[in-house]
DNA sequence: ATTAGCACTCATTATCAACGAGTGCTAATA
DNA sequence: TATTAGCACTCGTTGATAATGAGTGCTAAT
């Protein structure tokens, strides 16, 4: 793509009311746009003459196409965001309750991980797009209790309790013997010494508070096998995905193979993982648009995010995936109000 | 329907014979069969007339139809279960490994619920349909250890761990205050008494038990209301569906709302749920082919399920569900095989 | 019982014209 | 100078018509 210093000057405002009521209408109707037609429904007060020079100009400056000589105009990704960009100047991030995101019923979950997907789950069914939600890294997750049981000889389940209340379950194997009620006294210990604090500090400090430690009821040996065993392990954010059936029903999604490109950029999760991650050191809504996912690997495809937090503090990110003919408009407060609830819901789990 | 005795002979064997090619080749086509290429495609040694008064017979004893007057025949719901019949009728039973169901990868899902969920998964993703599983009762679940954690002042968490080494966690309210020491003896007592025995009979003889308890260093009260709580609820057995995308892509499925129809059925789990259940006395593949599943309320569906075991006992149900289109001759196999192996791996886990 | 022959049906495909909504360009206008 | 009317042109969509071809049922001959 050349520069063109003509093609960069700002819009004015007509030029600017004209665009972003294509792009409305565009996501609307599906239908490029037309001079005539355009001007009769929004009652321009300007001829259709004068509506063709201004999408001529608009579609120089790159923020229309034409799908074909003689059709009306499609916005461009540029296009695209150029209405996201005014649509979030303008937003009073004042959405209500009509979401129904039910509180109660997540605050109920126990396990983990089942939170965050029953979060993407219900993303994914008010927007009627595909839900994606980037849980927190483990190593933030603050610990209340900690709790040992033995399971075999040589196998132990190792449970944490967090903060929120939730629970996440680990097996670990160890080649000595020990008996449950070591195990007890070695929970208790844990506990009482560690409970409050995040995974990645109890890693730090644990093996040195192993060491030094002197009267214990129980192996020095042992107890440092079952730590390194059982908090070790660098515990990676999860990516849940959920409604991709919804993109189906979408027809600007099945025909081609776009399909096919979103649903391999879903399976490496990593990719979409590692742009997820970016939105973290965000506050507020990001939006994502064509091309801007990954270059031109993924087409006709946005994604809207934002971070949520535990107290101050970002911990992961949540949001939609859908085609770029997406309703911003309805999908951009969602997901903010979402972000905001889900911040909510864990700040207020965790006290 | 009305009973038309002609119509009920046995077929001869040239008609069998046809009748399954036909069913055979419009399963792998999706096109109406018609006499004239049939009788060329598949060699056979008559004449496309002769084709036509087996096919017209056929039709007049159910087992085909025709989508207009002029078009080759399709196969009935009577037409894909004769096909199927003879298909496990001449069932070998030695189907491959080619199926390459990661029994490593399953053995190391702690949680219970993910174990039926990965399985749920890996249906679907071999059989390029949906996957369903039922998983079984938590009642027939055999415990192991019996454990209770103290989270707050009046929350505790109960942890089963089960006989297969996986693990069950719920969350109990109490009103009295409970010290964790108690909560350890009390977890001791449980687990010493109860290991080996499934929830129903730990339900059944716990409270009684308890009550004929006279010395002990937890008052009887408190351990009756926690008892009550953590094994009182009738735990149902769970549906896990996955795969829906899969169905997605087949034509018959999206064309019309066939579509609809079968999501309803998928979101009303209760009803698929008894239709699964009906499966679990039976030994061995179970096809449900058409208005067979639930009197015509879905159509072009068919659900192809076997049980599966712990030791002897039937305790769950697995399958795909799909079009009635689908390729028997793999998903029966396909069914089978997952059977034995899950039976398998939960019998191999159990011991 | 089988088959050749025949008239008939009907979905599919190709062709072609008419239509309409769109465009860019030019010249007249406010 | 910006706007607009007018005009020739493009091109996807629609609808009618005809040709094609794969299929059928029926009848009579083998």
């Amino acid at each position: 793509m050349t520069f063109d210093p003509i093609n960069e000057r700002p819009l004015d405002e007509r030029e600017s009311a004209v665009l972003s009521t294509i792009v409305h209408d565009y996501i609307e109707t599906r239908k490029p746009v037309g001079s005539r037609s355009f001007v009769q429904k929004y009652s321009f007060s300007i001829s259709p003459a004068t509506m063709r020079n201004i999408m001529f100009d608009l579609e120089n400056m790159g923020f229309l196409m034409q799908p074909h000589t003689s059709a009306g105009r499609i916005p461009t990704d540029k296009g695209y965001r150029y209405y996201v960009n005014s649509l979030l100047e303008n937003y009073s991030y004042t959405y209500g309750k009509e979401l129904s995101i039910n509180e109660e019923y997540l605050k109920r979950e126990l396990q983990l991980d089942k939170i965050f997907s029953s979060i993407t789950k219900m993303l994914s069914h008010i927007s009627k797009l595909a839900g994606i939600v980037l849980t927190p890294r483990l190593d933030f997750t603050v610990v209340k209790r900690i709790e040992l049981v033995s399971l075999d000889n040589n196998q132990i389940l190792l449970i944490l309790v967090t903060r929120t209340g939730t629970v996440i379950n680990k097996k670990i194997t160890i080649s000595t013997n020990v008996t449950q009620d070591n195990l007890y006294d070695f929970s208790k210990y844990l506990t009482s010494e560690f409970c409050g604090y995040s995974l990645s500090v109890i890693k730090e400090s644990l093996f040195s508070e192993l060491r030094g430690r002197q009267e214990t009821s129980f192996k020095t040996g042992t107890a440092l096998d079952i730590a390194q065993l059982a908090f070790n392990e660098n515990s990676e954010s999860e990516l849940c995905i959920d409604g991709i059936e919804n993109l189906l029903r979408i027809p600007e999604m099945v025909e081609e193979n776009r399909l096919n490109s979103l649903l391999n950029i879903i399976e490496e999760k990593n990719i979409l993982r590692g742009i997820m991650e970016m939105s973290m050191s965000i506050d507020g809504v990001k939006t994502l648009i064509g091309g801007e996912i990954i270059d031109d690997k993924v087409n006709g495809c946005s994604l809207v995010t934002t971070a949520y937090k535990i107290g101050n503090k970002n911990v992961g990110v949540l949001g939609v995936i859908g085609p770029t003919r997406m309703d911003y408009d309805r999908v951009v407060p969602l997901v903010e109000y979402s972000g905001r609830i889900v911040s909510d819901l864990l700040t207020q789990m965790s006290k």
